[in-house]
RNA sequence: GCGGUCGUAGUCUAGCUUGGCUAGGACUUCGGCCUCCCACGCCGACGACCCGGGUUCAAAUCCCGGCGACCGCACCA
């Protein structure tokens, strides 16, 4: 603890909050706790499935996206197709005088001026050769470095009792995608384009995780991979959404070391080919809007492209969207990146599986090729044992460079065999194609659950009169509505107890609170951020009205309780304001 | 992982220099009183020296190691 008497920061009270009214915490307290490990309480978890809620509303329904739920753990071939065991960790070089650590492939950049390009090719063996070659020393200490090694950034384990059975724990959920496409594809019922999402556990063994939820080792990530047709690129919501602004921030302008803003549609965006794929910029605009709607405003936003040596390894063009925070400035909320073909292509060459998809042709497409026929009755004699590899290599070779050159020279030199006229025969063959087969392109925007939480929780904090409030949209807030009788007596608390359970059968999350004067449990509502309170006095043992209370304004209107759960529900779905619940009234 | 600063109830903190503690206070929480609508007041209760080792008659206090936090460096495909 330090003795520093600065304000805290609102990142600082914010995880205060959380851990004194159980949003979330650090893991394992009792043994010390470890950091990049957090444990949701049941206002955190409320509130995290409630974002998660918001966003399946916003993309799963509309677009038909499938969700699936795929395995953590995964044997280690799938992320060596994927790239990530290759591009997943950094080498890094010791200080042996100093023991500081640095990216081994930074010092040649930085001392040697090697560029990035030549450094990422670099084996750990030639990352060292080069080292001594241009004598690198520490920029700390001047002292001199041992082995490179690799940090992995993956968890790496065993599966099964046997440790060359290695499995790595998963950092995207992606591949568990990627890798089932063919199922997914036929349950799409071979269809595109389609999308599936998931949301679920990824791990990533980070160096120095140490900024609450932003940075854990063990987070919710949701991916969405929606596969379509590279030939057919339209997105059939462009209409609904071209008139949708985006703050981007533009590759070109980060290389001119700007950060300049450019506010444009949607629309302006494809046109001005900011953005190559319709899809993606549509779910560009719906993941602002899903911000929009966890309370983050728009100017708050921004989508930042990554530069190419930025980029991950399996994209074309990405963009993060970030989102603003008082403590670290723009922080990553999602990436929307444009994977290709790059995953499924990997997946097909390591795994064997064939990942195409099949598409017919309006009209079949008829063409007449030259074949080459390899006669075996004239091959055999002359080539013996191996004619048939011959005959086979013939099938393969280019059948119009082959005609070609025996009418030029009157043979044709397949590798070091020669092949006369009289060996083959050359066919003209009518070919009917009735499709073609190719590997659909993703783009996949990919969100950080926890770090939604934590934005929430950062633009629902305000303080009025001294007190935390939490004004989460009414329909993220992890508890509904407080019942709370004015008083614990005359009956009062009977009454209001009533009013809680035929809430709770109506569905709604509700929390009955009598302890304390009701001021304070006002402002104990107020700073889990209840929506409306209910309150019980004397007047609703006369007519059966009971006051209900702005968390935002503090104002009260006066309802009958049979009214309640009509209004309610018109409320937290958007179609009522709190004006609409009741007559005025003055407490 | 390195360097600096630091670790006392759910939270904020006093005590540490100079060892003597039955560890003090405030807020929160819980129980009670008060016709009580914005953390009112009053009475009462629960609750802590990061972990391990050492020095000492005696350790929250001194020493060593570990763990954790904050800030900086590095890292964040």
């Amino acid at each position: 603890m330090s003795n520093e008497t600065k304000t805290p920061d609102k990142f600082t009270i914010i995880n205060e909050l959380a851990r004194r009214r159980g949003f979330f915490w650090q893991s394992y307290e009792i043994y010390g706790g470890v950091s990049g490990f957090v444990t949701y309480g049941f206002l955190g978890a409320k509130l995290k499935q409630n974002i998660e809620k918001k966003l399946r509303e916003l993309f799963v329904n509309k677009l038909g996206i499938l969700e699936i739920e795929s395995p953590v753990i995964s044997p280690s071939k799938v992320f060596k197709a994927s790239g990530h065991v290759d591009h997943f960790k950094e080498p890094m070089v010791e200080c042996s005088k100093c023991k500081k650590r640095f990216r081994a492939d930074h010092l040649l950049q930085e001392f040697a001026k090697i560029n990035e390009a030549e450094t990422e090719k670099l084996s750990l063996k030639e990352l060292k050769e080069a080292i001594e070659k241009h004598k690198i020393r520490c920029p700390e200490c001047g002292g001199t470095f041992g082995e490179p090694k690799y940090f992995l950034t993956m968890f790496k384990t065993t599966i099964g009792p046997y440790s060359e059975a290695v499995g790595y724990g998963r950092p995207e959920a992606a591949q568990g995608i990627f890798v089932e496409f063919r199922r997914l594809y036929e349950m799409a019922r071979e269809k595109l384009p389609f999308g599936v999402m998931q949301i679920g556990h990824a791990l990533r063994n980070e160096i120095s995780p140490r900024q609450g939820l932003i940075r854990l080792r063990e987070f919710t990530i949701i991916d969405l991979e929606f596969f379509f047709d590279p030939e057919e690129p339209n997105c059939f919501l462009l209409k609904d959404f071209e008139n949708e602004t985006l703050r981007l921030v533009l590759a070109e302008s980060k290389l001119r070391g700007s950060e300049e803003i450019v506010e444009v549609t949607v629309k302006e965006a494809l046109e001005k080919s900011y953005i190559k794929a319709e899809w993606q910029a549509v779910f560009m605009a719906l993941a602002k809007k899903l911000l929009v709607d966890l309370g983050v405003p728009a100017e708050k936003q921004r989508f930042i492209e990554k530069l190419p040596w930025e980029r991950a390894h399996y994209a074309l063009q990405s963009f993060d969207q970030e989102v603003y925070v008082e403590r670290w400035g723009w922080v990553e909320v999602s990436g929307h990146a444009y994977r290709t073909d790059y995953d499924l292509k990997q997946h097909m060459q390591f795994s064997g599986a064939d990942m195409r998809v099949f598409k017919e042709y309006e009209k079949p497409v008829e063409t007449e090729q030259t074949v080459i026929k390899p006669l075996m009755a004239k091959l055999g004699p002359v080539f013996k044992e191996e004619a048939a590899k011959v005959a086979e290599m013939l099938s393969e070779a280019d059948a119009e460079e082959v005609e070609a050159s025996i009418k030029k020279s009157g043979y044709y030199m397949l590798g070091k065999y020669k092949i006369l006229p009289e060996y083959i025969e050359v066919m003209c063959q009518k070919v009917k194609e009735r499709g073609k087969r190719f590997i659909p392109h993703v783009v996949e925007p990919s969100f950080g659950s926890d770090r939604m939480v934590q934005f929430a929780l950062e633009y629902a904090y305000r303080v009025k009169d001294d007190r935390a409030i939490l004004s989460f949209p009414r329909d993220i807030a992890p508890i509904q509505i407080g019942v709370y009788p004015l008083m614990n007596k005359n009956g009062l608390s009977e009454k209001a107890l009533q009013v809680y359970k035929m809430l709770l059968n109506e569905g709604f999350t509700v929390e009955y609170d009598e302890a304390g004067s009701i001021g304070r449990r006002y402002a104990r509502a107020d700073e889990v951020g209840i929506p409306l309170g209910i309150t019980v006095d004397y007047e609703t043992l006369n007519d059966t009205t009971v006051t209900i209370r702005d968390r935002d304004t503090w104002k009260q209107v006066r309802s009958r309780i049979e009214d309640l759960p009509k209004l309610l529900h018109e409320y937290f779905h958007w179609k009522a304001d709190f004006e609409d619940l009741g007559k005025p009234f003055e407490g």
